[in-house]
DNA sequence: GTTAATTCGGACATTTGTATCCGTTTTCCC
DNA sequence: GGGAAAACGGATACAAATGTCCGAATTAAC
């Protein structure tokens, strides 16, 4: 269902959501937070600031921050944002390649599957996740 | 979406599920057909066979055959016969672990998503893959 | 300025998924 | 019974994902 790094991605993002609005936290704190693996968590993260969701900021009193509300990224982006450039897709049925143009016979029905996988994913957003959870307080060490 | 094993054994399972009752295909015609490394099909087809959804009969003249007709096989079964144990399920939230009974803020919610993207998949059978493919004739060398 | 805290970026190590190879066993055909 | 065709099953090789390490570059505090 998730990558691995899609995963950590995700507890990520829910983690920075609860912050209060504008404060930045360390790679280091929320890979603790989380229990992510501090130093992929890093890599992660760029890949996150590269996709736009959130933003890194150097130097003593960095960190990372949300972008985008919470209400405004949905899991589907965030699965995006770590898959591979999609394998020009092969024919269901066989070896010849398989697109839209010449589509095999089980083409539109797979789309149709696939669309509505990837549909349950790109409707709920990280704010509904959130739904129960009591916005955190702003506690520095 | 679909692991590259589960992307074989599914175009493998189309593959038999075109060919008339009764008949057994060598793995190796398998995988000339649907564009699949033979011997890495190997064993994938007996992940199948440890499934249930297909039978393997050895010697001259042996083969692969469903064991299941095509309308009772869904891609959510092909997936799941390839996917690892589920790695006790980590909370979204931090580290602690999440289970039902002591669930998380955001596990119903999670949960929710998931059944909805798998539920796509499991409401998906072969035989409506299959539909519009004219049922193959039998063929032998 | 100097120092500490942080993101950046590359190089490397480990693990897991994918693929290959080869011998063994079973079964049919002659 | 002997040979060929096939599924089994283990050992190994390759590739990609995951995880680790370390030296920059940047920024704020003092």
């Amino acid at each position: 269902m998730l990558t691995r790094t899609a995963e950590h991605a995700l507890r990520a993002l829910l983690f920075l959501a609860q912050q209060p609005e504008g404060v930045l936290v360390p790679a280091n704190r929320i890979a603790q937070a989380t229990g992510a693996p501090a130093n992929y968590l890093a890599k992660t993260l760029q890949g996150l600031a590269a996709a736009g969701l959130v933003r890194g900021t150097r130097g003593r009193e960095g960190g990372y921050g949300l972008v985008v509300p919470a209400s405004a990224i949905t899991v589907g982006q965030v699965i995006a944002a770590f898959d591979v450039p999609s394998s020009a897709d092969r024919c269901l049925l066989g070896d010849r390649p398989c697109s839209s143009a010449k589509p095999c016979a089980a083409h539109v029905q797979w789309q149709n599957a696939r669309g509505a996988a990837l549909r349950a994913m790109r409707t709920v957003r990280l704010q509904d996740l959130l739904a129960g959870v009591t916005r955190q307080l702003a506690v520095r060490s």
